[in-house]
DNA sequence: AGGATCTGCGAGAGCGCTCTCCGATCCTGC
DNA sequence: GCAGGATCGGAGAGCGCTCTCGCAGATCCT
């Protein structure tokens, strides 16, 4: 990217400046100003090798180091890093004295130089992990809320303990392996995974490098690793048993690709609970956990199905999608047809008709992958876990 | 969002003993199964106390070192560290034995070491920054699309440079002394901040501590740091432009808190485009970018102005409130009232009838943010700069 | 009261890596 | 054949931190 001669006080937008090359189907070619204003401002920001603390007295130059804090504070580096950590008991007059030589020189740990030697980075990494297809690339939908509120869920378990967070996508071989070697060698203590997919191979290469993890939703194949799940079962029942309870007498379920163990069990559980309430057979159309797919299947399922009165689908994006089949087709929500999504989402709340759905604790869930994982971390012979939340129905108009 | 009772007992069986010790203050009330497989240790949760060194004079153990490769290769630690970051010349065939060596011991730098002497990480946090409210313990919604969104297009574009984004949360003092203290000692290269208020106190502390940052918007005070944004005031003169097209002759418009800079543009671009086309007043509620605060301005703009035919709001959710308050008062969307959003969020594309919407490429301008900082830890002297990206009108079905 | 035990602090050895010298080798030109 | 470069590999000094070890001095027991 080129420099450009900063265009004196930034008034206007110099349009026309340079034009970054991101402009591709987001902003009209030349649809961006670049404005530079030059840095005559007070807070001159020459950062360069200025990393210097507000610290009197210290030596030359760089961040202040416990060699430093131990000389103001008349200890030894031993003492200072005790102090730090909390380790060992320390004299309270001691430990005064080096609090406030911390406090004058402003001193911070160096978290590499700590890591290096302790083998412990207070980091994990959240892998978002998918499976590259051809033609797209990415499979991974970052828009969806699903992807937010596990990062904050997990964020909030995180953070009491220090650890931050590391987000790194998985899609090929290239990332895994990358996802692989940084905690192979020190980058992180741990990995949080959540798979769009079932057959995604991380959780397996996960175990196979003896590295503590923990993944979203029951892996595909059984593997030594600890998950947390949902009751997708359960969930299902709910759904079968609320619509059953409205009335449905001809009840359909779409579907999500049923190499994914979530949506195999969402199925099967809807499909049993209606067998024992008497529908044997319940019509079944698979979509791909998209909008469109949702409108695709529902549109299938009422060309072969004219009567249903009643629609289970796996998640709520294909709800939604669902229900704008079946308003095309001039059928009403929920009067005509009552329609079970599954998630919970914000987009299934502000739709209207409001979206029932299947509320899983995605926040909590989240929380606990990393709760796990912590413990994981500090035990490595801990044995692998699993927690299973239970779901809820969350009763809105559609249903 | 109330929790709902949970539904009692897992039903799932256990994989061997059950050890819901671990659940103290971890598991929410109720709608909980937990099951576990555990070792008998009650698991002490000292993170201190687990703290083992690695294991000693095992030389398989532990993770291969330079070390161990210059020994493989039977050559120089010096020369293994040229050949992995290829800085200097060295000479073919040594190259190729040290690379065989390489792949041997399956040897991975340590980035803890390296980075304790380049004094560089590899990383950069990416700062959600907010300010605590009495009440909420949190002002960050990360079921907003927007936040995935955003950390989608900075994840692309710092991935090709092996820069890892560290996320972090800023709505306390602390957090944000925590954001600073990573920076200074190093755990990280630089920040990428995207504030939710106008008042956020975080990229002020950035500067004054001359590190490397971009922030997401113009800053509510001018100060020396780099960010990007979008046009707002274009966008809402897109969207001003577009409701007189159509025919609107008494246009409202719900803004954002007006200590938000972009909420601040969004209004005044819309005022003084409709002051162009002839409306000199634009009767305005103010709401805090809520869908409920979307439903409560519309009403209140409706007891002032039943006339009302359209309507900007300044963000998506705020859009569908006010539809779904024009929609209880019987008005229908957009026969009698155009509306118009800002965002172009997933929400507002699927909720019916569809939103139209200014789109603000956010993965792009994300990814803009994460190339500036870049280019700032690269060359520390390099002058602040901005980038203003243009907004487009997204045209469906409400406006 | 005397030895045993405990407690608190300092000395020092690295953790794995990069990078600056420096010496050894290999060309090149005369 | 030899000086003068140019090139390339090795030795070694840390980067800032933690942690074991050992030694004083305080505390305990019989």
């Amino acid at each position: 990217m080129a420099d450009e001669p900063g265009a004196g006080s930034a008034s206007t937008a110099a349009l026309g400046g340079t034009t970054p090359s991101a402009t591709l189907e987001a902003t009209p070619p030349g649809g961006v100003a670049v404005v530079m204003t030059s840095d005559d401002a007070p807070l001159a920001r020459e950062s360069a090798a200025a990393r210097r603390p507000a610290a009197p007295g210290v030596s030359g130059s760089g961040a202040p180091t416990l060699e430093d804090v131990a000389r103001v504070a008349g200890v030894s580096r031993a003492t200072v890093s005790r102090v730090v950590n909390g380790q060992r008991r320390v004299a309270a007059d001691i430990q005064a004295v080096v609090r406030e030589a911390i406090a004058t020189t402003g001193y911070v740990p160096n978290l590499a130089a700590r890591s290096l030697v302790t083998r412990r980075t207070g980091a994990v990494i959240v892998v978002v992990s998918g499976v590259e297809e051809q033609g797209s690339p990415s499979t991974i939908d970052f828009a969806d809320p699903f992807f937010g509120r596990v990062v904050g869920g997990m964020l909030r378990a995180l953070r009491p303990h220090d650890v931050d967070p590391i987000l790194m996508l998985a899609e090929t071989d290239s990332d895994r392996a990358r996802v692989l070697s940084s905690l192979r060698n020190g980058n992180a203590d741990g990995a949080l995974v959540v798979s769009t997919r079932g057959d995604d191979p991380m959780p397996r290469l996960l175990v196979e490098a003896g590295l503590p993890a923990v993944v979203f939703a029951r892996p595909g194949r059984p593997i030594p690793l600890s998950f947390v799940d949902v009751a997708n079962r359960d969930g299902a029942r709910l759904a079968a048993e609320h619509l059953v309870a409205r009335g449905c007498r001809h009840v359909a379920a779409i579907s999500g690709p049923l190499d994914v163990p979530s949506a195999q069990d969402r199925l099967s559980g809807f499909q049993d609970a209606m067998a024992r309430h008497g529908q044997a057979f319940v019509p079944t159309v698979g979509g791909n956990f998209t909008y469109e797919s949702g409108v695709v299947a529902m549109t299938s399922l009422l060309a072969d199905y004219g009567d249903v009165d009643g629609v289970f689908a796996s998640n709520d994006l294909m709800a939604l999608g669902a229900i704008e089949a079946l308003q095309a087709t001039g059928r009403r929500v929920p009067e005509d047809v009552r329609v079970i999504g599954f998630d919970d989402s914000s987009v299934g709340a502000l739709s209207r008709p409001a979206l029932t759905s299947v509320r899983q604790p995605i926040e909590e869930m989240a929380a606990e992958m990393a709760r796990i994982l912590l413990d994981t971390i500090a035990d490595p012979g801990r044995r692998v876990t699993s927690t299973i939340f239970e779901p809820t129905l969350r009763i809105r108009d559609s249903a």
